[in-house]
DNA sequence: TTGATATAGTTTCCAAGTCAACTAGTGAGA
DNA sequence: TCTCACTAGTTGACTTGGAAACTATATCAA
C-alpha cells in the first residue's frame, strides 16, 4: 500500500486559473458562433483571411498553429459553406489560395462583434486599470515565451 | 462585390491573449505529462481521485467538467494503464466507484511535481507581485463567472 | 405490487484535430 | 536534361470528446 503523500492544491497554480478563465472565454463564444453555425477554428481562420486578397494554406497553418491536414479539411469545410473559396496558384502546380467569398467578407464583420461583445461581457467586471494590467502581464508572458500563433481552442 | 469594413483587431481582446498563453502553459504540460505516458484528462482524474478512497463517475464528471460519456472512456483508459480501478456499488446496482491503484497513487506526487514545475517555468518570469496581481484578477473573474469544472483542455 | 419516472453508466455515431504516408510539382546540380 | 531532394497539399488511420439513444436499476405514487 502506497502513502499517500502531500501534493500541492492544483488551485495553487496560476496555470490552472488561466485555463478556468480562459477556456469560459472561449466556450462562451463558441456558443455565440454557434447561433452563426460558424465554429472558433473557422471564425479564425476567416477573420486570418480578412482584408487580404488571399493567402496560402501553409502559411494559415503557421498563423494558426494548425496542421497542414487540418487546413485543409477546415477550409473543405468553410468552401461547403461558400465561406471562403479555393484557387490554384498560377506560379506554382503545387500551391494553392484561399481566400473569402463575398458571402464570407460579409459575414466577418458580424463575428468581430460577437467577439467584441464576448470579451466586453467576461472583462467589464474589471475596472479599467485592471483590465490593462491583465493585459499587460498577458502580453509580457506571451512575448517571453515565444508566442506566436493564434490560438484556437 | 462586398465592402470590407475595419473590424477590431484580434490582439485587442484579452480573450485572446489570455487563450494564447493558457494553450502554451497547458500544451508544455501536456508535453511534460507525455513523458510520463499520461494526458492531461489522464492526469486530471487521477488528481481529483487522489487522497480519497474513491469516486462514482458522475461526481467526476462534474468536477471535471466532462460528460459522462468521456468518463467512461476515460476512465477504461486508466484501467488499461492499472492506474485506476472500476468497482461496483455496494448500496446501489447501477453505480460504481473509482478509485487509484496503488501504482496510480504512487504516481501522482511525481506529476504534481511536473505541474508545480510548469508553473514555475512561465510564471517565475513576473515578479512576485505581479503572480499575485495575476492570479487574483483571474480568480476575480473566475468566481464573477461561477466557473468551477476543473478545466481540462 | 406495479407502473411511471428518474438515475447511473455505457455505447454508438459524429466532429475535428494529429501524425505519417502519399501524390504531384519544383528546382538545383551533375 | 535528367535525377533527386524538397515543398505543397491531401488522405487515411487514429485519438478524444460530445450528444443522444440505450440498458439496468432504483424509487415513488397509486
Amino acid at each position: 500500500m502506497s502513502s499517500i503523500q502531500p501534493v500541492s492544491d492544483l488551485t495553487a497554480h496560476i496555470g490552472f486559473w488561466l485555463r478556468m478563465v480562459s477556456n469560459h472565454v472561449s466556450q462562451a463564444f463558441a456558443a455565440k458562433l454557434a447561433d452563426k453555425e460558424v465554429t472558433v477554428a473557422e471564425w479564425s481562420l476567416m477573420r486570418a483571411l480578412y482584408g487580404k486578397e488571399s493567402m496560402a494554406p501553409s502559411r494559415l497553418a503557421d498563423a494558426m498553429g494548425m496542421s497542414r491536414g487540418a487546413i485543409t479539411k477546415l477550409a473543405d469545410r468553410l468552401i461547403a459553406k461558400s465561406l471562403i473559396m479555393r484557387e490554384a496558384s498560377a506560379h506554382d502546380g503545387r500551391a494553392q489560395t484561399l481566400a473569402l467569398t463575398d458571402r464570407g467578407s460579409a459575414l466577418v464583420p458580424d463575428l468581430a462583434a460577437l467577439a467584441d461583445r464576448n470579451d466586453a461581457e467576461f472583462f467589464e467586471c474589471l475596472t479599467t486599470g485592471e483590465r490593462e494590467t491583465l493585459e499587460r502581464l498577458l502580453k509580457s508572458l506571451a512575448q517571453r515565451g515565444d508566442m506566436t500563433a493564434i490560438p484556437i481552442k
